[in-house]
DNA sequence: AAAAAACTGAACTGAACAGTTTATATCTCA
DNA sequence: TGAGATATAAACTGTTCAGTTCAGTTTTTT
C-alpha cells in the first residue's frame, strides 16, 4: 500500500550526526575534533551519535567516503562526453586543481595521509572511492583519445598516473602546508596550461 | 692554550636525545610518540630531555628540520656538476623519487603534512629545508641548461614545479597510504623515465 | 678532593577525552 | 491515546599523557 520512505530505517538524526561530524573533523582534524564537539555541532546528545556510530573512527571513515564520492562524481562525469582530447583534460585538469586547492580537497587530504597509519582501510576507502575513480576515468579517456589517433601514448597507466601529478605543480604543497593563500584564477589557469601544453607535448599527435 | 671545544656547551646526552627522538617519531608519529617513550629510547631520563626541549613540539621540529636538511644536501651536490642536461636530470629524478618513496621520506611527508596546521611553524621549517631548496636548485640549473640551449623554457618556476610531481606519479600516493609495497627498481626506472621523456618533449631542444 | 653541573628515577599533577550509564523526555504511528 | 522507539542531559569511569618536582647519584671541572 504505502511505501513512504524505503531507505533503511535509521532514526531521524543520522544525518544531522554525519553533518555535525563532517564540520568538525574538516575544521579540526581527526585527532583534533572531540566527539563532545561532534555531538554538540550535530546538536545532538552524545549517546545518539553512539547508537549510529560505533566509535569516533568509523564516523570519520563515514565522512571522508561521503566527500570523496561526491567530489570524484562530479569529476568524473565532466569528461565523458567531450571529442576533442586537448579540451576535455583541459577540463579535466580545471576540476582537479580546483579540487586539489579547495579547502574540503586539502583538509581531507591532510587528514587522510595523517591517519592513514594507524587505520589502514581508511587509506583504502578513500583511494578507492577517489583517485582510483579518476584513474580509472582517465585511463579509459586516454584509450579512446589513442583510438581515435588524438594521441599517441605507449603506457597509458603511467600517463594517467602523471597528469593529475602536473595538476599540483608546486602550489599544491604549499597549500597542504598552509604556506600561501589560495591561488588566484589567473595562477590556476598557469598551472593547468602548463599541464595540458607538458602532456600534450609528449602524447598528442596533433601538429 | 686549550679550545677542546668551541661548541656550543649544552650537556652530553643532546645527540642521544635527537637521536631516540627521531627514531620513536619516524616511527610512531607525532601524535603517536610519547614522551615517555623517546626518553626510553634515548636512554634519558625525562628530566634530561626536558632540560634540553622545553616541549614536545619543538623536539620534533628540530628532528624534522634536521633530517630534511640532510636529504636535500645530497639530492642538492648531485646535480651541479654534470653537463648534459637530459643525464643531470635523470640523476637528480632518481634521488627525488627515491627519496619519496623511502621509508624516512615518506613518514617525514605524512607527520609534517598531518601536523602542519596544528604547528604553522613546522611546515615553513620544513618547506624552507627541504623543497624550496630543490626548487632554487632545479631553477638554477635550468636557467643554465636555458643558457647553454640546451632547453627551451619560458615558464621556469612553472617547469621546476613540474619535475618532481612528475617523479611521483601515482606511486607516492598509494605509498604514503599504505597501498602498496616499496616499489622495484625497475618501477621506478618507470617513472623516473617517463618524467624525464615527458620534461624534454616539452622543454627540450635536442632533437 | 671539593664544588659545580648534568643526570636519574619515580612519583605526582592536571587536563583531555573516548565511551558508558541512567533516569527522563519526546516523538511516531497504529 | 498509548506503546515502543528514539533522543536527551549529565554525571561517571578509566585511561593516556605532557610536563613538573625533588631528593639523590654520577660526571666534569678546577
Amino acid at each position: 500500500m504505502n511505501a513512504p520512505q524505503a531507505v533503511v530505517k535509521q532514526g531521524r538524526k543520522f544525518d544531522q550526526v554525519l553533518d555535525g561530524a563532517r564540520r568538525v573533523f574538516l575544521r579540526d582534524g581527526f585527532e583534533g575534533a572531540s566527539v563532545d564537539d561532534i555531538a554538540r555541532a550535530a546538536g545532538v546528545s552524545k549517546a545518539t551519535l553512539y547508537s549510529y556510530f560505533p566509535d569516533k573512527r568509523l564516523l570519520f571513515i563515514e565522512v571522508a567516503k561521503i566527500e570523496c564520492q561526491a567530489q570524484s562524481d562530479a569529476a568524473v562525469e565532466q569528461v565523458e562526453a567531450i571529442q576533442d582530447a586537448r579540451i576535455a583534460l583541459a577540463k579535466a585538469a580545471k576540476h582537479m586543481t580546483r579540487f586539489f586547492m579547495s579547502d574540503v580537497g586539502l583538509q581531507v587530504h591532510r587528514i587522510i595521509v595523517g591517519e592513514s597509519q594507524r587505520f589502514p582501510e581508511l587509506g583504502r576507502e578513500f583511494y578507492e572511492s577517489g583517485p582510483a575513480r579518476v584513474h580509472t576515468t582517465l585511463r579509459a579517456f586516454l584509450q579512446r583519445a589513442v583510438d581515435a589517433g588524438q594521441m599517441q601514448i605507449e603506457d597509458i597507466d603511467l600517463a594517467a598516473d602523471q597528469f593529475p601529478e602536473l595538476c599540483k605543480a608546486g602550489l599544491h604543497l604549499k597549500m597542504l602546508l598552509g604556506l600561501r593563500d589560495a591561488p588566484t584564477d589567473e595562477e590556476i589557469n598557469r598551472v593547468i596550461d602548463g599541464a595540458v601544453d607538458v602532456f600534450f607535448a609528449r602524447y598528442g599527435t596533433d601538429a
